[in-house]
RNA sequence: GCGGGCGUGGCGGAAUUGGUAGACGCACCAGAUUUAGGUUCUGGCAUCGCAAGGUGUGGGGGUUCGAGUCCCUUCGCCCGCACCA
């Protein structure tokens, strides 16, 4: 049995990857009749190299494909390419490379490390959104939204960086310098167009509901970015006016009463007109505009106003005037852009008030109903009795805000609205290396949307990047064009969309990919919604909720009966590392460092360095874990078995070198174990109830995403085997152990099922089946508490009568000596579980 | 500030509806095999104590026959959002 000493990962490896991709094991059948089961990770973004992040999540996504192919199901398990963005052309900037040929050179690469991992993947429908193929659908999925008059085009400011010419994402703006040219970043007025999203939001939140599946914390998330809240739009009117005025949107119209000023923000229309002949504004808005947009800057920014001398009615009493600032807490771009403050119950209200010396008058009362002055300097935001407020004295909040509402829509000054804070989707970007936008602007007929005949809209490959801007905007022929509806000549849509579109649809694109259509419905809608997705939860929100989005638009439109696009969802933590730095806080890496007892020194150079926090790994700490490296040292299945074990998945894992060489002595020891079955005959009862404990433990484990749990148990069933004689239960445990593994290391599983003599492959194995008879104990052990401590434990057969128990635990000489003569007033008897004897 | 999560041995972590805390792994210690071992095997490993026994799930309090688990309070760490009217 020579052959059992060592198990060769770098043999065995190869051999099985190549045998499943010849017989195409894990091609999806559009056609099967199983029950189905999509499992689907996050795709990448193709940067060059697999992050072992990546490794980690696709493991995961691996153990449940093979297991659900093993439970009898059909399984859904592709791979692609997040091939749009941002890297490849600076990439093509900094090294003169054109982002097509680095992005699939990458791809390339990232292929072939993924494959040595050994993944169960449907290679055939692999796709990368950068190729017309996949884009080119996308462009008619566009204007198909187009057409429903889901996507517009307006005005809107954006980020623009003037030395890169180009439109920056929020996140690329780190204190109001664009990330890579460092230049103070413009607000700039742009066309853009948008998708309409917030048709959508009521959807999207009530939707949020039926995903019992997913984790809370992401659920709650998107709940907070939909942002709803109930409250009422009214006008406060200037007075002599024909209801000329400011619109107001509030959550509180039961403190109106308390009003005692109303502000706007500096971008409000009334303060742009009025500053355009008051220098003194003018400069006061500017300021405004400065102010820094960081979380610091925000907590510590004094609330700041500037009286415009105008003056409003309040609505509920015309012969009220409220003055009106321009103040720099309130928000152009929320609910109307102007507030009424009501100081006692708003703590930023009170603020102003304070230090502009207005009126604080108290409206709602939580003790003392009669005392109209409002004390200190802490706004009471709680419930009470409405107090000092006319006609609402004595409801209730809730009370008072649904009579204000009334009378505003019976008297026409306002109505109850829904705000959402969620806005709709600008999806154009001045790049080149996107989706092209499938629209033709043209002088007579305006946004002409490209005929289908006519897409895809191929990127054109003849572009440089030698100078700053859109290579598409200077490109000599490709935006000229002649108009498809009247032949005049006309230009293309030189932006192209936001990336985040691109990930909005790729997994109905791999439950179907015909050529001449974006998907087949009715094969698409065999396998969608995605069973178990998984990935990072740093997309918990943009691209979570734009695929939510952009599936309920295809369903609003007809072109899917599917309106949900992920039934269940997980998300793993990351995969963290030790770092080192030396005395002048440079980081090391962990081969230049070396340990003796507690102190690490640096190997080259003998001097003192630091064990620093662990962290996640980045090149930038040089803590970084190169996959090919460790997958070349203990093998593929060595790495899936460490990105399984300790951690909960959804916790973060340190990767450490104990930890790794841990695993592969086990992997070693299975195989080991495979070496040892005889031809021993005889029965193990102990040993068979172990297995099948085992089976239905993985198996439960595996279905809860568990898998630490999962690798527990089968530590604990190799143990159990390895202390057990020789018999035929051994035999049939060793041969089951293999299966458990098998979709954690199937490398070796399958080198083990052929060893073993096993049908087939054990891809194509069935899980083991569990003989319910076997899960149940014979024996029971029971707890025999004195007072609620442990006294004693007995061993009784299971499902001994409570008398009996109480009888043998009476019985204990620990037990007696624990009451020690005392009077017994009540004894507890859990059945199988335990005795509390109370003295 | 608002919202959410987490605190269990030296470390990662287990622990159905409240019912024997510390499964399993790593590290460490002792022994055996080996020319040797960073191999393999056996045993040990919360803590105080010679023992009997006591104490232990961040701290304090409560409910209960019984609390890691439920309630109140407090401390610490992490994450998300943020002047959202």
């Amino acid at each position: 049995m020579s052959d059992f000493e060592r198990f060769n990962p770098h043999v065995a490896d190869a051999r099985w990857q190549k045998i499943w991709d010849e017989r195409q094991s894990f091609v999806a059948d559009d056609a099967s009749a199983k029950p189905r089961a999509y499992v689907l990770e996050m795709f990448p973004y193709p940067s060059g190299r697999i992050h072992i992040g990546h490794v980690r999540n696709y493991t995961m996504g691996d153990v449940i494909a093979r297991y659900k192919r093993m439970t009898g199901h059909e399984v859904l398990h592709p791979m692609g390419w997040d091939a749009f963005g941002m890297p490849a052309e600076n990439a093509a900037m900094e090294k003169g490379v054109h982002p097509g040929g680095w992005t699939r050179d990458n791809i390339a690469n990232m292929r072939t490390q993924l494959k040595r991992i050994g993944f169960a993947i449907d290679w055939s429908r692999e796709l990368a959104t950068c190729e017309p193929d996949y884009y080119g659908h996308e462009q008619a999925l566009f204007l198909a939204l187009y057409k429903a008059g889901l996507v517009y085009r307006k005005e809107s400011a954006v980020n623009w960086d003037p030395v890169d010419m180009t439109v920056l994402a929020n996140e690329q703006v780190i204190d109001g310098k664009g990330w890579r040219s460092g230049a103070p970043v413009e607000r700039r007025k742009l066309s853009q167009w948008f998708l309409k999203i917030t048709d959508f939001a009521e959807d999207l939140l009530a939707g949020l509901g039926a995903l019992d599946q997913w984790p809370d914390k992401v659920r709650l998330m998107q709940e907070n970015w939909i942002g709803k809240s109930q409250g009422l739009k009214c006008r406060f009117a200037f007075p002599g006016s024909n209801r000329e005025g400011i619109d107001v949107f509030t959550t509180r119209p039961d403190t109106m009463f308390g009003a005692s000023f109303v502000a706007i923000a500096a971008d409000h229309p009334v303060a742009q007109k009025l500053a355009s002949n008051a220098p003194e504004l003018a400069a006061f808005i500017e300021e405004c505009r400065k102010g820094g947009t960081t979380a610091a800057d925000i907590e510590t920014a004094e609330k700041m106003g500037f009286n415009t001398g105008l003056s409003v009615e309040h609505p509920l009493d015309p012969s009220w005037h409220l003055p009106v600032y321009v103040a720099n807490f309130v928000l152009m771009d929320y609910g109307t852009g102007a507030v009424f403050g009501c100081p006692a119950h708003d703590q930023r209200d009170l603020d102003f008030a304070r230090k502009y010396h207005l009126n604080v008058t108290r409206v709602v009362a939580d003790g003392d109903l009669t005392d109209s002055a409002f004390a200190g300097n802490v706004a009471y935001a709680g419930p009470g009795q409405i107090v000092n407020s006319h006609f609402l004295n004595g409801m209730t909040v809730d009370q008072a805000k649904a009579d204000v509402i009334a009378k505003a829509e019976a008297d026409g000054w306002g109505v109850g609205q829904t705000q959402y804070r969620l806005r709709d989707w600008g999806v154009s970007r001045q790049r080149y290396w996107g989706t092209p936008i499938p629209i033709i602007h043209c002088d007579t007929c305006g946004a002409v949307p490209v005929p289908d005949a006519q897409l895809p809209v191929v990127l054109p490959e003849d572009v440089s990047f030698d100078i700053p801007g859109n290579p598409l905007d200077r490109h000599p022929t490709w935006s000229k064009v002649d108009c498809p509806s009247c032949g005049k000549p006309a230009r293309r849509e030189t932006d192209t969309l936001d990336t985040f579109v691109d990930s909005s649809w790729y997994f109905i694109r791999f439950a179907s990919q015909p050529a001449n259509k974006p998907f087949d419905r009715e094969t698409a809608e065999k396998w969608l919604p995605v069973d178990q997705y998984i990935g990072g939860v740093e997309h918990a929100i943009l691209h979570l909720l734009y695929a939510r989005f952009w599936t309920r638009a295809l369903n609003h439109i007809g072109m899917i009966d599917v309106k949900e696009p992920f039934a269940s969802l997980f998300t793993q933590g990351m995969v963290t590392h030790q770092t080192y730095q030396d005395a002048d806080g440079k980081w090391l890496s962990p081969e230049e460092v070396k340990r003796e007892g507690d102190i690490w020194t640096i190997i080259d150079s003998g001097a003192a360095a630091t064990a620093g926090r662990i962290e996640k790994m980045s090149k930038s700490k040089k803590n970084v874990v190169d996959p090919d490296d460790i997958v070349d040292q203990y093998g593929a299945d060595a790495v899936r078995w460490f990105m399984l074990s300790d951690s909960p998945p959804e916790r973060d894992l340190e990767w450490s070198e104990s930890g790794i060489e841990g695993c592969w002595r086990f992997v070693q020891r299975l195989w080991r174990l495979v070496g040892q079955t005889s031809d021993a005959a005889g029965k193990d009862e102990a040993l068979n109830r172990k297995t099948h404990q085992a089976i239905a433990g993985v198996a439960a484990d595996i279905d809860a995403l568990a898998f630490n749990k999962a690798i527990a148990k089968i530590y604990d069933l190799a143990n159990a085997i390895e202390k057990a004689p020789p018999s035929e239960s051994r035999n049939a445990a060793i041969r089951n152990i293999i299966l458990l593994s098998a979709p954690m290391v199937p490398h070796l599983a399958e080198q083990a099922w052929e060893a073993l003599g096993g049908e087939g492959l054990i891809a194509d194995a069935a899980w083991p089946e569990v003989d319910p008879a076997l899960l149940v104990e014979s024996e029971v052990t029971i707890a025999v508490q004195v007072k609620g401590k442990l006294r004693d434990t007995i061993t009784v057969a299971k499902g001994l009568a409570q008398d009996d128990l109480q009888a043998l635990a009476l019985a204990s000489q620990k037990v007696q000596h624990a009451i020690d003569g005392a009077e017994i007033r009540k004894v507890i008897v859990v059945p199988d579980r335990l005795v509390n004897i109370v003295i």
